[in-house]
RNA sequence: GCGUUCUUAGCUCAGUUGGUUAGAGCGCUACGUUGACAUCGUAGAGGUCGGCAGUUCGAAUCUGCCAGAACGCACCA
């Protein structure tokens, strides 16, 4: 033994070496140069966020692209960065204030903002630390973030622009109001849920008579701001109603009855409520029938002045309150148990509340229609592919998105307005005020929109403005060997479902309104990783496991592995640390087979790896063929964006075939003695070959056992290693097949022995009868084989072997395999056995039977299937007849 | 309500244009420590491919209906 290497591989020892290594020589980093390039974009992760699995998920794929994009040949370029995420940092920042005792309200805003860049310089990055530690490659000195100074600017140049190309308009519309973060929402950021409710009939008293209507309603709190009863006009029941008034409960106010064949006569009462501030469709029918708004709540879900009653208490206990108050009036006819949907923000899970609100729009149909067109016919592809369909029906019935936000951490829009409510937008006071003095009008004291940005109208741009945030003002003018050309249109985007609208759809739209291509060409959707009972991990339920544990647990390696294994695209994941396990196991093993060799290697000896084999050992063929076969496999899996499959494929190959065969069949016959040099040096040729096609998955122990292998150079580094290539000539389907038939051999006798309990030790006498002799000849050149993976102590081989009189047997490729077991065989165990196949054989026969007789089959099938099914009879026909032959022997 | 996608071994999933004796990993069972690895080896058990009907010479694969699940979209109080 020449080197003395631990029995068990320890990750943590080599993990962060490697990683510090490939950092020192910059091997992640990107210039443009004359290759091609291949560029991806990360999806930013909130800036004081900390990892979690999705993140691992996600950026363990990424990585195993870029890795092999860069063995491949390509200038691969993986861009990091972060995501201001304006709601739910202002809301960290906000919370973290109030524990210091001070209150969003009493700061200016400048002085919140000096809060919010101290936590985020303080946070900032550590989640980019974390991705470090999965071995993420990306290209560190590109780090960007969405509220960079340059970023921010190209942010305003885009509003700027799409203001003035008429893309962008103010408007007062019914909005998601978030109460909890005191801000209108898109409509994205509302999630529907099935809830549990209540549904209130409430009767209203006709003016001047006494009767009364009843509504039904869920939210009886905003009858505070009703302005109308709406009834049917065809509705019989209610036509004495037409042009009469009523009274809303408690404020006691007459409103309208309205006629509107909006409202379902079928449902509730077939009367209802109209409460335009809160309602969209009630704010339509307002609109209609010329209705008066009341505004009855604050902003923070508080009822307000306007309400008249319960001013400043929250709208869930005012209705708790309205309901008694109601009844003590005898106005509430009953309350019936009732499942609707409501409206929850997907930052804050406060239920939203419809609102009449002025706000920033940007009018979407026309702006989507390339990116709709370019997804459909491919141009940028989905992978799977049938997330097209969600796609094509969000963006066939695109709504108008809400971008501005009433929050203080964002790009603040760029619009100033005038004492008089006039205002233009501008990228800064000076140039509004030259604006609107051309127009005429005040152009003093101007002050700023309040609002910042929705951060997805920032982070649409990211494909673009990581690489030259100045696209705007320099788009006609740009260099055309500009950063930006080089590297747009990205290659692949890893993201999740889910933020296929907020993300995805917006990127694309951006890509072709800015430069005129699509941002990627792949769009890669990875599943959501989900616990043992199918819950999504995150880190409100506390079922997800802390990602950096886990890589101390198991090595980044093994959780890249564990994860990888058991995400087919789009597919969720159902994490179990066992994958994790396996994925360290995994390790071991490479690692230990790599022991092996080094075990074997003598003291002053030099060896070379090799990709020369002895063309006179069919386990050097095979080896050789099976990587070919590999390589061809794991190519076309990758082009499929198959990456588990691809995977499956390594991990069997050097599982299977080098660590359970081929390294068996290196190790020399006799004891003590020690691998020859030549076979090590294929062997280890081998290996390297192994870790190649091993590294995108696996980075570290690849790479440390490449630089075990041999002293390797900066330039040799196996990360920028060439990816193997497909090699036709080493490949031998002949080779393959041979083998196949010794492995098979061999787990038959293995078979036997276990089946008579006969120890692996024990030497047995062979005997094969093949169904020729060119079979005798390739086993009998090939001997080698089943000597030194059984304990063999004689060989007969050929078509005229005799059977021995008493033996077990099996057939392997219509050649018998005799073993003589005088004294060891149970006849009756072996008749059954005997039987049991030949059962077996039959019900397959009778299946082969049943179509060959059949015309149709033999008319209609290709000839080369029917061919088949005439040698699968055949060969069951030559088994059977060997089978009742054997068992005439076992009968007496 | 509309739409999309699923349903294959105890679990998680493969199965390419219809033609295999339906595969893998984990788990399970039995056996096994004289030269890598018990984070291991060898062998084995386990599935009427959700149900029903149809197309076809032939269906896990295509069509229809039914049952169940997931996701997306939608203003029904």
């Amino acid at each position: 033994m020449s080197k003395e290497i631990p029995a068990q591989y320890d990750a943590s020892q080599v993990e962060d070496k490697w990683y510090e290594y490939w950092m020192e020589n910059n091997y992640f980093h990107s210039e443009p140069d004359d290759r091609e390039s291949f560029t991806v974009v990360i999806p930013p992760p909130n800036v004081t966020g900390v990892l979690h699995m999705g993140h691992m998920l996600n950026n363990t794929i990424q990585d195993v692209l870029v890795r092999r994009a860069r063995m491949q040949g390509y200038n691969a370029c993986w861009v990091p960065g972060t995501d201001h995420a304006s709601i739910a940092t202002e809301a960290k920042v906000v919370k973290r204030l109030r524990e210091k005792g001070i209150k969003k309200g009493d700061l200016e805003r400048d002085e919140f903002l000096e809060h919010a860049w101290e936590w985020t310089h303080e946070h900032g990055g550590i989640i980019l630390e974390q991705l470090k530690k999965l071995g993420a490659s990306c290209d560190w000195d590109r780090t960007n973030f969405t509220m960079n100074p340059e970023y921010s600017e190209s942010v305003i140049d885009v509003f700027i622009d799409l203001y003035e190309k008429g893309k962008i308009y103010r408007g007062a519309r019914m909005i998601n109001w978030d109460p909890e973060a005191k801000t209108a929402l898109s409509d994205e950021e509302v999630i529907h849920k099935e809830v549990n409710s209540k549904l209130y009939h409430i009767k209203y008293k006709i003016v001047g008579e006494d009767d009364f209507v009843t509504i039904a309603t869920t939210r009886p709190e905003t009858l505070l701001g009703d302005t109308a009863v709406c009834i049917n006009p065809d509705d019989e029941r209610y036509k004495h109603l037409h042009g009469k008034k009523v009274i809303v409960p408690l404020v006691d106010r007459e409103v309208p009855i309205i006629l509107d064949d909006y409202v379902d006569m079928e449902f509730g009462t077939g009367c209802l409520k109209v409460t335009p501030a809160h309602d969209e469709n009630d704010y339509n029918l307002g609109q209609k029938h010329n209705l008066e708004t009341i505004n009855m709540l604050n902003e923070d879900g508080t009822v307000s002045e306007e309400g008249e009653l319960y001013i400043g208490m929250d709208r869930f206990a005012v209705r708790k309150q309205i309901e008694k108050d109601l009844d003590e009036a005898g106005l509430l006819y009953k309350v019936e148990d009732y499942q609707n949907k409501v409206g929850y923000s997907e930052r804050t899970d406060a239920v939203i509340e419809p609102r009449l609100s002025l706000q920033w729009w940007v009018s979407m149909k026309e702006l989507s229609q390339p990116a709709l067109e370019n997804v459909m016919n491919d141009t940028v592809e989905f992978h799977p592919a049938k997330f097209k369909n969600t796609y094509r029906h969000w963006m066939e019935n695109v709504r108008d998105w809400c971008i501005s936000r009433q929050l203080w951490w964002g790009h603040r829009i760029p619009a100033w307005y005038n004492e008089d409510g006039d205002f233009v937008v501008a990228k800064t006071k000076a140039e509004a005020e030259e604006k609107l003095k051309i127009k005429g009008l005040k152009f003093k004291n101007l002050k700023q929109d309040e609002d910042v940005l929705d951060t997805w109208f920032s982070s649409w741009l990211w494909p673009i403005s990581v690489f030259d945030p100045k696209y705007i003002g320099e788009y006609q003018e740009r260099e055309p060997n500009s950063e930006l050309d080089y590297y747009y249109p990205t290659k692949d985007l890893v993201t999740a479902p889910e933020i296929m609208f907020f993300w995805v759809a917006r990127m694309i739209i951006a890509g072709y309104e800015y430069m005129d291509n699509k941002p990627f060409d792949n769009v890669y959707y990875t599943g959501i990783v989900r616990d043992k009972k199918g819950r999504k991990m995150s880190k409100s339920l506390g079922n997800s496991p802390d990602p950096i544990e886990l890589i101390g647990k198991y090595g980044a390696d093994g959780i890249r592995m564990g994860m990888l294994f058991a995400t087919p695209a789009g597919n969720d994941l159902p994490f179990d640390e066992k994958l994790c396990e396996q994925g360290r196991n995994f390790c071991n093993k490479i690692w230990n087979a790599f022991r092996f060799l080094t075990m074997n290697m003598e003291d002053g000896v030099d060896y070379e790896p090799t990709t020369a084999i002895n063309k006179d050992d069919i386990s050097d063929r095979w080896m050789a063929a099976r990587i070919q076969e590999t390589i061809a496999g794991v190519n076309e899996d990758f082009d499929n964006y198959k990456l588990n499959d691809a995977l499956k494929k390594v991990y069997s190959l050097i599982w299977d075939d080098f660590c359970d065969w081929y390294i068996e069949l290196a190790k020399p016959m006799e004891y003590g003695q020690n691998i020859p040099k030549e076979k090590l040096n294929t062997a280890l040729g081998f290996f390297e070959q192994l870790m190649k096609l091993l590294h995108p998955f696996m980075p570290f122990i690849s790479e440390e056992i490449w630089q075990h292998i041999q002293e390797r150079t900066e330039e040799e580094a196996l990360l920028v290693s060439e990816w193997p290539e497909m090699d036709g000539s080493k490949m031998d389907e002949a080779d393959l097949k041979l083998f196949d038939t010794l492995q098979q051999m061999v787990s038959s006798l293995r078979n036997i022995r276990a089946e008579v309990q006969v120890s692996p030790k024990e030497e047995l006498d062979v005997l094969i009868q093949t169904k020729d002799q060119k079979t005798a000849d390739a086993i009998l050149s090939n001997r080698i084989v089943l000597e030194k993976l059984e304990s063999i102590k004689s060989l007969e081989v050929g078509p005229d072997v005799e059977k021995p009189s008493v033996y077990s047997s099996s057939i392997v490729d219509g050649n018998e395999i005799y073993v003589p077991l005088e004294g060891l065989v149970d006849f009756e165990k072996e008749r059954e056995r005997i039987q049991k196949e030949i059962d077996r054989l039959e019900g397959f026969l009778k299946g082969i039977n049943g179509k060959l007789s059949n015309e149709g089959f033999v008319n209609n099938a290709p000839e080369t299937v029917v061919e088949k099914e005439k040698k699968k009879k055949a060969d069951t026909e030559e088994s059977l007849a060997k089978l009742r032959e054997q068992l005439k022997d076992f009968e007496d």
